[in-house]
DNA sequence: AAAGTGAATGTAAACGATTACATAATGCCT
DNA sequence: AGGCATTATGTAATCGTTTACATTCACTTT
């Protein structure tokens, strides 16, 4: 067979009938369309031998309802946007598994809308939303849609909505994260009481709530251990290995240098230590590194990383059960905090010479 | 404000008014439905200053179609399914990235279908598919829905489908995928040529089609280079980093030891350098690594990884347009082949005593 | 000038469910 | 026995599009 035209689709005579409707499943059962309909909406309030003759039907006959046609009338989708940053990040796809997981326990679908630094994407996306495509959203990306608002002054969207790992500052909508300013603080201290007191601090983009979280906690950490803070000492990155290992060239280059690091994703960490490794600075006899997140291939970095664990899996599980809740018209807490913990490998050790 | 009930829709009364419908525009610029309808579907078709007109209406009133109303009635959904089998492997990440890219510019949205090993989840999706919620399907897995038939002996799903990555036998669907097997055999030759006669295979399930044809580019490199295939050189993991560091016990605890092994992906190799490393055997000086997919980690891994380079995001574009092309009637050809390539980098080296 | 052609638009019937409202049947109470 | 809940079911309007078919109008063509 070669290439020539193909279409998969049921040609239109033939055996293979069209998809069964509730009609075929009501004249099969011997019912209306609304018993049928109530059948699968609320059992309960069918008579017995009515309900067990219409599953017989639907059973026979294959019936699946018609997404398109329940959700004109109900207005509902059943399906979930997760906005996120970058899919391509390692970070994302374990929350990705726990919200999915979630989501399909409590029947609803996931459409992922992966921004990809494009703000064009970010208007289609927004779009989608307000075009009713989706019953809600979780928003991994620190913004409200570019928070445009229609004429009335209503937010644009007005749909559940729930913030996932990135506050997003004026919001009015539930949020689940870690403690970030926590975590960081308990990771510049722990630095600190390895013998540290030049620590460099990676960050990702500054602008971000969650950095500003954590590099607040840097500096709470440095102040509680009677250290200054140097802003010569933070370099910018934006969680990727590359940004890891370009800062690890510029750490390189400087005169002053730290004796530790932390990195605030553990792919910067990688990164950064695959640099210092080609520059023939070992890690961490010549400068110590820490990260953040906690992804699996921190433990398996040479040398393991010593990190912050966020727990990735739950977090998406969680975003998940509160927009579920929302949705289903049940309450939610404002505010989940998960806890972080730090695991200690082989990534950091007292500097020389103290 | 506390943990109160919440609810985000619109309230019933007041200012913020439902979204704008086609009567609404069609109201406006003075025009019947069918022909704002046309405006959007074939503009050629209306006239300039209707168009003009009708254009100004949408502008106006923010009229966004209905997704589902069209799609009760053009019975499209411009949603395609994404299924594979463990969204958490860091595989995938860059494939989904290259499919969602490709499907948004042709204006189709994505859904994800994490298999996660549950064949409950499998049925879900078939369902789900079948139920025409999507008008396509683009499969990473390797199965075709349990292949389950309908009376007529159709096969159930009758959407386009693509097979992606991982061919499906016996499946009449395009496959999108590297040339296995000869990838297989360039890097066992690579091996050889380095000085390796002892080359164990580190491989993904046995029962994967994939590795069937990867084991047979090991066992045609073995041959082509007049060495014997040796079953207990064989080990079986499941692609992730915990069975590396599984393999990398077992192979330990052997007498006969191999200088070199080839993982039939990267995370496996790298959870397997990560065993040798802990135990004190040094790669590569005393045992020599290769992977296979090129993930980003594999050039930061320590050693750097000398493995297969697949070009993760072109496979998942050119899956996403072997679709579309098919979703809107055009051809497509029924197998696409991309290139991979041997990456060398620091994991291999000459055995000792050569 | 009648007939035919083509372009632009309108009319109204689908698409397949949900659900407010109406109706029928049953049992209970006084 | 008559009225009143209560329960089970049916009737039909509705959701917002798309699109087959009909209509109108302005030109050609013979």
């Amino acid at each position: 067979m070669s290439t020539g035209g193909r279409k998969f689709r049921a040609g239109s005579g033939e055996g293979a009938g069209r998809a069964a409707r509730i009609q075929d499943v009501a004249r099969l059962a011997d019912v209306s369309t609304a018993t049928v309909s109530r059948v699968l909406a609320s059992p309960n309030v069918v008579s017995e031998d009515t309900r067990a003759r219409v599953l017989e039907a639907i059973a026979k006959t294959g019936y699946v309802p018609n997404p398109a046609a329940r959700s004109l009338r109900s207005q509902k989708t059943y399906m979930v946007l997760v906005v996120l940053p970058n899919l391509a990040n390692t970070f994302f796809s374990k929350i990705l598994s726990g919200i999915e997981e979630t989501l399909f326990e409590a029947g609803y679908g996931m459409i992922i809308g992966d921004l990809d630094g494009s703000p064009e994407k970010e208007a289609h996306f927004a779009a989608f939303t307000s075009a009713g495509r989706v019953d809600g959203a979780i928003l991994l990306n620190g913004h409200l849609f570019g928070q445009s608002r229609d004429a009335q002054g209503e937010p644009a969207i007005n749909i559940p909505l729930v913030a996932l790992c990135e506050a997003i500052p004026g919001a009015n909508i539930p949020q689940i994260e870690v403690d970030n300013r926590a975590a960081s603080r308990r990771m510049t201290q722990y630095l600190v009481s390895r013998g540290h007191r030049l620590i460099a601090y990676l960050t990702g983009p500054a602008d971000n709530v969650l950095e500003k979280e954590r590099i607040r906690g840097y500096r709470d950490g440095l102040r509680a251990e009677g250290l200054a803070f140097d802003p010569e000492l933070v370099i910018e990155g934006d969680y990727t290995i590359k940004s890891g290992i370009d800062a690890g060239r510029d750490l390189l280059g400087r005169s002053r240098r730290p004796t530790a690091v932390f990195c605030t994703s553990d792919e910067m960490a990688i990164g950064l230590m695959r640099t210092l490794h080609s520059a023939g600075v070992r890690v961490p006899q010549d400068i110590s590194v820490a990260g953040f997140d906690d992804i699996e291939f921190a433990a398996v970095a040479e040398p393991a990383l010593t990190t912050i664990h966020q727990p990735r899996r739950e977090l998406g599980q969680a975003a998940a059960t509160a927009l579920v809740d929302l949705l289903q018209g049940r309450s939610t807490p404002e505010r989940i905090r998960l806890k972080t913990e730090l695991v200690v490998r082989d990534s950091v050790a007292e500097p020389v010479g103290t």
